[in-house]
DNA sequence: TAATTCTACTTGTTATTACAAGTTAATTAT
DNA sequence: ATAATTAACTTGTAATAACAAGTAGAATTA
């Protein structure tokens, strides 16, 4: 009787969960709202909140008129979608390969953010992971989450799977925005390895902090792209 | 009585107004929903309307219990922010200095957006930019821009003015969303040198797309960034 | 004094109601 | 048949109400 997970995100996640799935696919027309009302039993403003929190992420358009209509990608956060790097491109072509499982450790000295002193007493969870896309590497990304509440964490398997859908599923962690930094830069010996280049190819680099619903948590990445064959795309 | 404009949307450009004038500065807390509701007369459905779209437009961030804190800068859309380069890196150290003036031509055959056929017969009102940052040239950037109903345009001022702020103020053209690719290149001679780098430098390249409120008349821009000294900043 | 409780705030959620405005397709009139 | 109108949808805007939940400071208590 009293839901801790209010209606219009249960909603939410339900219909978000159906166009990840491809129930609905791009183009189509979703239930009216009148419609969702009738089959969740609930009120217009609680069925138009989830749905503007679609619309917020890109899921769904709305036309006045006509309909909400599903959208072909997450509207991108930053460059890449909000759900991570597996949403932005689907989950179908990517494959994810640990260079480092998930460890607990310090943080480093010179953290490319600054940290809080939460974060900076609890310790890091530290993984590097290479992502491939129609088995070409395209990411190799660097991640440091604070060790905070997450038992077993460690110890789960994060392989092919978004690090952001466990989050969310798991741990009710949301990422709510955040910040990044860009840059092209050319292909260090490793990081050439990793990607398959030549030393001294063009490279992206993107620096990210990630804010989560969460005081004081938030997850950081440092990731760098081959966009030698395919340019980084996403929508705002 | 018959207000063409809603009301929650008169309320958010005036407190949108009201923090980029510096009325209401960073950190700062703004009046509390029931107040406002007094001042404006207005209901609170219609007050938190017109906050959500502060939230989502990143001007404001709310607190349960708290308030509605103002944030230090828009929401990024995209890496940049929605009002183009110029809000991005704070207008006061930007200039810009055009390569080539705004001027009427056909689009290019092989464009790098699918264009509509509106936009095709219409022509294209193109131009090169070099935009400076503390004197330093960071980005150089090539706009094509539909050639409908913008009396006057070629001939307007547009040094150190933001494009968006001109479309928006003057053409009433908002930018509503859109779409970018972003790669890591290697400098090309004419880039180099635009840029004051050396052939082969890696520079960043976006192409993007603008949607705005008007239908089918889009923005398109094919950036190059100088990333060397200082990384691309964005918030989301 | 220090810790606790309480109270008065804040935003969050949800239901109800009503009408406006845009879209589409069936119906009607020409 | 074609054009115009209408009707039946759709989403958009807005007022009203009530309670939940988080925050901060005042008041109380130990």
């Amino acid at each position: 009787m009293k839901p801790r997970i209010p209606q219009y995100k249960i909603l939410y996640e339900l219909i978000r969960k159906q166009i990840v799935d491809g129930v609905y696919k791009e183009g189509d027309i979703l239930p009216s709202e009148n419609d969702l009302c009738k089959v969740h039993s609930l009120t217009r403003p609680t069925v138009r909140h989830a749905l503007d929190s679609l619309v917020n992420q890109g899921f769904i358009k709305k036309h006045q008129g006509k309909g909400s209509i599903v959208h072909k990608l997450p509207k991108g956060v930053g460059i890449l979608s909000i759900s991570g790097t597996t949403s932005a491109l689907g989950s179908k072509n990517l494959r994810s390969e640990f260079i480092i499982k998930p460890k607990v450790q310090p943080w480093e000295d010179d953290f490319i953010f600054q940290l809080s002193e939460l974060e900076l007493s609890s310790g890091c969870i530290y993984m590097e992971r290479i992502r491939f896309f129609n088995e070409a590497p395209i990411f190799y990304d660097v991640n440091y989450i604070p060790n905070i509440n997450l038992p077993r964490f460690t110890s789960r398997n994060l392989e092919n799977k978004s690090l952001f859908d466990v989050l969310r599923s798991v741990y009710q962690i949301e990422v709510k925005g955040g910040e990044q930094r860009i840059k092209a830069i050319l292909a260090t010996k490793t990081i050439a390895s990793y990607l398959h280049l030549k030393e001294g190819a063009p490279v992206l680099h993107l620096e990210r902090k990630f804010e989560t619903n969460k005081p004081a948590f938030n997850l950081y990445s440092s990731i760098y792209c081959n966009t030698n064959e395919q340019s980084i795309y996403g929508l705002f």
